[in-house]
DNA sequence: CGATTTATTGCAATCGATTGCTGATGCCGG
DNA sequence: CCGGCATCAGCAATCGATTGCAATAAATCG
């Protein structure tokens, strides 16, 4: 074990090396590329020499030189619920797929949490020449900045609806309007008539998810649209204002679909409290399908979103558009995954 | 509105800019910079330039030039549990407060998931000249490699235990002896005799509240020793596994304290599934105090991780680190907080 | 054996921003 | 009217790796 004393000159630089194995630094450079220019002989010796001195070689300049950095971007832009946290299951299970697929892929992960104040706020980060290409966990209220770069930046994905009015930016997500109606038939099988829907609307998936359930309603005929309910992700105050909500309209409504899982577990918590048994009084639809859902009690029926699919998606995409290809948005099918709650 | 169209050439370096406002490309630096070694009437023209043109400096050289990456790791090895995912919800907890606080003091993110395979996985990060420290979310099993990376490199700052044989290397943690304690106390103070530990060893924190139940235990006089019982956080396998468990101890054990919520959540689960009621017949203690332990059915008695603060913690010590300054390890109190399980 | 390939390596420019030093200008007091 | 000083801008080197092109040596062929 000499290796903590490297006495006096730690090889820093190719340069450095170069001296060492008595080359010039541009063989060096090729040798640990592993290029067929040099000499198998001295390329061999040049890489022992590398490992023997635990040489990397500093990834800015190599960078700046070649014009590529392999890094992705990742961005949560929360425009709507600033309050809410990076820890959002949903967010962090899509997150940790992408960081499997990216790392796999040789590409590091840059993770930016963005609250849009500043309206250049993607340009900021599209610009800065510190990555490859960008993928956007969510649209949130964004829109128009997404759209405004997305026209001239072609490595951009996001998540979320692809079918907004004069949409170009490319977008993976699941039918969000289809996904709604999924879980409002499930309620309404259950004999649900007067239907909440948590969550709010200032995000376009969740918009078309309550638009979703209207359409049930209105296909079964029945007369009351769904009452929409402002829940806010932020964990501190969910809880509180879940209660608020049933507090008031309580006795007016026989049936619940949550925007997320996360909040149909806080509203199953919320049930709980006040005596009001799910599924039996009271049946409640979750949305997306985390590992949460299963583990809660009762077991939540939620509409299935295929996450680990969809961040292969948003990376394929994305990788195509580095490349210079085009890749077209993709909409992929919701499952109803039928449980106990519902 | 003629954003969409600056015809031909985009301006992208600093002497594109230099150029047009008919300086040199250093008092472009400097001016953008905000240097007072210019002249504030040319530093406003060319401020004005630059944004007119939406230009951006390039990072990569910039950052080449500096030596200042303004980009912190975070490296989650998952020595152990390769099958762990990312999303589990105590690193995300974490990862999410390290985002909110790094953001805020202006530094970038670089999200690492590790799979240590090869020895020198820590060298190739550190190595790599893209961040200025890096910040490890859990020692996992790789004592040694952080210790040898440690010895030389001075920006690192790991969560987890700092009591360790031989530890050099800066950790921020809660005490996790005390907590294993506090959590076989409070299972002793709810009639349970014979406590099983959900959790597998070979992280030291875990292996640390183990050790805790385990004093509580010898310390009321109680002659068994928790029944260790390996929980793998995979989230797919984790049921079963905790199912298998208690078929084989179920009738033994009398109360179990969970390494973490997330187990505990699942345990619950299980126990659910058998009719088995918490706290009445089976006394169940979380770890960690995260969202979900509020969120589930019964709430979960916990031992409290304060993580937000444990985020700034290791934050502040790395900026003192980046710095060159010196930065003791920190031991922070667990704390149990006591709900409805236990 | 001389001419021409072929296999390696070296040289030097390049990526784009930063910064120490020098030079030029203008203002001041003496 | 001149030396001295402050202010501002430019020049050119620098960060460290990469790569097109040139140069050298060795090998091949007629």
């Amino acid at each position: 074990m000499d290796e903590q004393a490297h006495p006096i000159p730690r090889v820093r630089t190719i340069a450095d090396l170069a001296r060492l194995a008595g080359v010039s630094p541009g063989t060096v450079s090729r040798a640990l590329a592993g290029k067929s220019l040099v000499n198998a002989e001295t390329r061999d010796r040049i890489q022992a020499l590398a490992t023997e001195h635990s040489f990397r070689p500093n990834q800015m300049a190599s960078r700046l030189r070649t014009q590529r950095t392999g890094v992705v971007g990742v961005v949560v832009p929360l425009g709507h619920e600033r309050r809410q946290h990076l820890s959002d299951p949903f967010f962090m299970t899509m997150l940790g797929f992408l960081a499997d697929r990216l790392t796999e892929d040789g590409y590091d992960l840059m993770l930016s949490r963005v609250i849009p104040d500043a309206t250049d706020w993607l340009e900021r980060i599209v610009d800065s020449g510190m990555m490859d290409g960008v993928l956007l966990i969510g649209q949130s209220d964004q829109f128009h900045s997404i759209e405004r770069v997305a026209r001239r930046y072609r490595p951009l994905v996001a998540w979320g609806s692809s079918n907004l009015p004069g949409q170009v930016h490319c977008a993976i997500g699941t039918d969000n309007i289809a996904g709604g109606r999924l879980a409002g038939e499930r309620l309404i099988a259950r004999g649900a008539r007067r239907i909440a829907f948590l969550g709010e609307l200032r995000a376009p998936e969740i918009r078309q998810r309550c638009e979703g359930v209207a359409q049930a309603l209105a296909t079964a005929g029945i007369a009351h649209p769904p009452i929409q309910l402002d829940t806010h992700l932020a964990s501190d105050v969910m809880e509180q204002e879940i209660a608020a909500h049933l507090e008031r309209v309580g006795g007016d409504i026989d049936g619940i679909a949550a925007a997320s899982d996360v909040i149909a577990v806080t509203t199953l918590r919320v049930l709980a409290d006040r005596g009001i048994r799910v599924p039996h009084d009271m049946p409640v639809v979750g949305y997306d399908d985390l590992p949460i859902a299963v583990s809660a009690v009762p077991r939540i029926t939620t509409v299935r979103q295929d996450i680990a699919r969809g961040a292969n998606e948003m990376v394929s995409a994305l990788f195509r558009r580095i490349a210079g290809e085009d890749a077209p948005s993709v909409v992929m099918p919701p499952i109803l995954v039928e449980r106990d709650s519902a």
